[in-house]
RNA sequence: GCCCGGGUGGCGAAAUUGGUAGACGCAUCAGACUUAAAAUCUGAAGCUCGUAAGGGCGUGCCGGUUCGAUUCCGGCCCCGGGCACCA
């Protein structure tokens, strides 16, 4: 074998063997043996990888290769998310149409794939722009309208006025679009919506079906769908003559004695009726309507309001109760319309100070009388209503039941549900998107595409510039004979939101090559996806979205499961700074930190950040997730040159636990790149002067016991074996690479008192050491089981598991601890009774200094780890 | 603003169920080898007082529970992710 470890030679040979053998092709036949789905987040094909990449698929190929040894068929597939924003950008600024510009990408990406040696079966590649693929996207729209899931209505968009075109919430920024500077405006378009709504209960249920979920990503979606169980009040008003009812819901009935106003939504009918002669209310309303229509934004900006000069009535009292136009009541929550409670919500009694409105304190918590002058916590909390008439001591429940009952009575009052889930918007008036096949006839109306017609390709020449849609200006997609009657009609332009591409391409895995049908049979072999990976950033949208998305073609009969991803691993994001410079109003330039110059004190402070290419400064926009759009991400392909594929992986599973957020560093990759290196050196130096002490030496465990150096050594490789068989289970990679670690330091220490003995540890140790580390660095060990002569694949040899004889210890050392304080070691037995170590510890030196002549208390004994003597 | 995470040496981190804080590495320092450098090998090292033996402090901050808290509870600070048109 070679005496010298040469990655780029050795990873190229692997990958060669693999290539040929075909290693990762998954049988669609059954073989006999479980099947195992590992997939993880397809890649945006944004030009390069970066880091996040690396992680992503290291952990995906660890999870696959392990499986793969452990005797499954494992299908780890791989593909293309390939529509999307960042093409169209690419293309203004190029000159190039996005679909060149995003498969020369693909072809770029797939090559550092390659070189980084994943478990992929290549055969099975998708990307989201073919008309192959995103055919079935249009097929399924056009279920979902028949079946009601797919309907129209206006939404609203970020409009900017100089570049006539929508805006997405990204290219805002300050509230200018980041082209043009100009101030953005609200506009309400028609869209069309999926109906994810209808199944907001089995969202919400389904997840408790998730125990291979983290447990954070199902609280984030649990609070995203919103479920609130409240009451859906009236307030009875009279306008114009006629008796009206302005609705409200809230989920705190209990407090609607302490209502002193109303408040509702710009968009509200009652706002837009009051401000009708009354410009100052007119203006206010136009103000609030203008602005991003981004939650973030609209939550933090100044709460503020008008009165409408309109009164309503209080159901129960009858009270005139004034109502306001409120900023931050949202038309699309509820009814659009919110009672307020000063004395018992934090927000109304900051509204109520702002503009003096009257506070009313109706609950007191444990006997607890408030005062109103500044807000405190507890004030919101449940109790008892006070001040309330007939509803005084009751508590919450029983208070919100009552008034329920009473002004269901009068038609004013009802239960209900309310969910903070909104109905997925997926139009969007972008080119490079899947095209919704609908066509417009000015005499039968909307009308879908005929399935015959399908796919709606778009077309892959156009480079957009900026404004609008360059499919409102190509004849050829606009133009076409309406379905129904043959007239002339205009295609839809509007395309499908990415996340469509994504909820589902899962399943198209299974079946890539079906030009007959959307998913088939062997979708019934591979899915659900066993181990679903990839980026803690999509644990609601994307992961929520799919859901639904699974639930329809259930509905539909397509497929069988309920939940598409059995178990999930939201890998932490890779940060790094990001570098910036401000170009006038509204506009921002990224620079990626590799291009930065940094320059620091002695102190280490920094003094001054430029960019390398003109010396000139530039800001810090602080820490953020590596992005096409801040351009902060680190291109992997140097490190893989300079020290080959298997470092990479190394440094980057080894450098920290998977769910971990990495702010990226690579100090420490020289570690890794020494460890394998010395890894190969050993066992170079084993199978040329170890090797041949095996002749004739008796196997391990065959009789005879090994001296007790050796069999230290044995232990050492079998606890740590043992420590990351564990941690392979729970997914903490770092520490069974440092578990490899530890492994080879234990065999380079080992004494070479007895040759033979020494040759059959270490030929066990290496044996256990390759086949562990084969996951995280698949090449080497491929290379090294092969030149030792351990078998012909790696990838066909059994998981090794801890041998309990291996493990036996003689004695143990516990940690002796006076007052909880660290004050010794004694060494006993392993089968030495607790009376046995307490005597031990009463008569140890440091227990009989520090006790002074007081007596002992009390004496802990852990078994196997620990005694405490409580002076 | 709301929802969800995270914070441990100079740095990345470990500590499996409340039981030795800092495994394994990086960087650093000292030594060996070398004409020299690189590479490699050996050793030191949380901070602090002390020549040493040994002691004190220490897991973002404040408080609590416990024989014992990085781990559990309450309150806060900072950082990151998401907030529906980035993907």
């Amino acid at each position: 074998m070679q005496s010298q470890y040469q990655p780029a030679r050795i990873e190229q040979d692997a990958q060669q063997h693999w290539d040929s053998t075909g290693a990762f092709l998954a049988p669609d036949q059954p073989t006999g043996k479980p099947k195992y789905y590992c997939l993880s987040m397809f890649p945006y094909p944004s030009g390069k990888l970066h880091m996040g990449h690396v992680r992503n698929y290291t952990i995906g190929d660890v999870v696959t290769r392990f499986h793969k040894m452990r005797g499954y068929d494992v299908l780890q597939p791989m593909g293309w998310d390939a529509f999307g924003l960042p093409a169209e950008n690419a293309a203004m600024a190029n000159g190039v149409p996005p679909a060149k510009w995003t498969y020369d990408n693909i072809a770029y990406m797939k090559k550092q794939l390659k070189a980084l040696g994943f478990a992929i079966d290549w055969d099975r590649e998708i990307a989201t722009c073919r008309p192959e693929y995103y055919k079935w996207n249009q097929w399924l729209f056009l279920r979902m309208l028949e079946k009601g899931i797919a309907y129209q209505k206006t939404g609203t968009v970020n409009w900017d006025p100089v570049d006539q075109t929508v805006l997405a919430n990204e290219q805002v920024i300050d509230g200018r679009g980041w082209r043009t500077g100009a101030l953005v405006e609200k506009r309400e378009i028609p869209m069309y919506y999926l109906g994810i709504t209808k199944y907001a209960e089995e969202l919400l249920a389904a997840l408790d079906t998730l125990p291979g979920w983290p447990e954070r990503v199902r609280t984030m979606q649990a609070n995203w769908i919103g479920k609130s169980v409240g009451v859906k009040l009236g307030f009875p008003y009279t306008l114009e003559g006629k008796s009206e009812v302005l609705r409200v819901f809230t989920t705190r009935a209990d407090t609607l004695m302490g209502v002193t106003f109303c408040a509702v939504a710009a968009e509200h009918p009652l706002a837009a009726h009051a401000a009708k002669g009354n410009p100052a209310l007119a203006a206010f309303i136009d103000e609030c309507k203008r602005g991003a229509v981004m939650e973030a934004e609209l939550a933090t900006q100044e709460k503020k309001g008008m009165a409408t000069g309109l009164t309503v009535n209080h159901p129960i009292t009858g009270e005139a109760v004034p109502v306001w136009v409120g900023n931050y009541v949202l038309m699309s929550y509820g009814e659009g319309a919110v009672m307020g409670v000063p004395a018992h919500d934090e927000r109304d009694f900051t509204f109520a100070k702002k503009y003096s409105l009257a506070i009313k304190p109706v609950i007191e918590v444990g006997g607890m009388t408030y005062s109103t002058e500044a807000w405190q916590a507890g004030y919101s909390d449940y109790g008892r209503c006070i001040s309330s008439g007939k509803y005084d001591g009751l508590d919450y429940q029983a208070a919100v039941d009552a008034i329920a009952a009473d002004l269901g009575a009068k038609g004013l009052g009802e239960k209900q549900t309310t969910w903070r889930l909104r109905d997925w918007g997926i139009s969007r008036q972008r080119y490079w998107g899947c095209p919704i096949p609908l066509i417009h006839c000015d005499s039968c109306g909307v009308v879908p595409v005929p399935d015959d017609q399908l796919p709606v390709k778009l077309p892959e020449d156009l480079v957009p510039d900026g404004t609008g849609n360059p499919l409102n200006k190509h004849a050829a997609f606009l133009n076409c004979a309406c379905p129904k009657c043959g007239q002339p009609a205009k295609r839809e332009t509007d395309t499908m939101d990415t996340f469509v591409d994504s909820s589902w391409y899962y399943s198209r895995y299974a079946c890539p090559d079906n030009d007959k049908s959307m998913v088939d049979a062997r979708v019934d072999r591979w899915l659900p996806v066993d181990q679903y990976i990839g980026g803690i950033e999509h644990a609601i949208l994307h992961l929520l979205y799919s859901r639904f998305w699974t639930k329809v073609m259930r509905d539909l009969g397509l497929v069988k499961f309920d939940e598409p991803f059995r178990n999930l691993l939201t890998q932490g994001m890779v940060l790094n700074e990001i570098f910036f410079r401000k170009q006038g109003e509204g506009r921002i330039k990224y620079f990626n930190p590799v291009d930065i110059d940094i320059r620091t004190d002695e102190a280490g402070k920094r003094t001054a950040m430029t960019l390398h290419a003109d010396g000139l400064p530039v800001e810090s926009a602080g820490i953020g997730t590596m992005s096409k759009s801040k351009n902060n991400g680190v291109d992997p392909q140097q490190l893989v040159e300079e020290y080959g594929a298997d470092t990479a992986r190394f440094f980057m599973m080894f450098t920290s636990p998977p769910e971990m957020t990495l702010l990226w560093s690579d100090a420490g990759v020289d570690g890794s790149a020494r460890f394998l290196k010395s890894l190969w050196t050993f066992a170079a130096d084993y199978e040329q002067t170890t090797k041949p002490h095996l002749a004739g030496a008796p196997a391990l465990d065959a009789g005879g016991k090994l001296p007790e150096v050796l069999a230290a050594t044995r232990r050492e490789i079998h606890q740590n074996l043992k420590q990351a068989n564990y941690d392979l289970g729970r997914f903490q990679f770092n520490t069974v690479a440092s578990a490899c670690m530890k492994m080879l330091n234990a065999l380079k220490a080992a004494p070479r008192t007895n040759a033979a003995a020494h040759a059959r540890v270490l030929e066990e140790g290496l044996s256990i050491l390759l086949r562990v580390l084969s996951p995280i660095t698949p090449h080497i060990c491929h290379q090294l089981w092969r030149d030792l002569g351990l078998g012909e694949d790696i990838l066909k040899a059994s998981w090794p598991e801890a041998a309990a004889s291996a493990l036996v210890q003689d004695e143990l050392e516990l940690v002796l601890q006076v007052n909880g304080k660290l004050r010794g070691h004694i060494r006993a037995a392993p089968t030495a009774s607790k009376e046995d170590i307490e005597a031990l510890a009463c008569g140890h030196e440091a227990v009989v200094r520090l006790a002074e002549g007081r007596p002992v208390k009390k004496v802990i004994v852990v078994p196997g780890r620990l005694v405490n003597v409580v002076v």
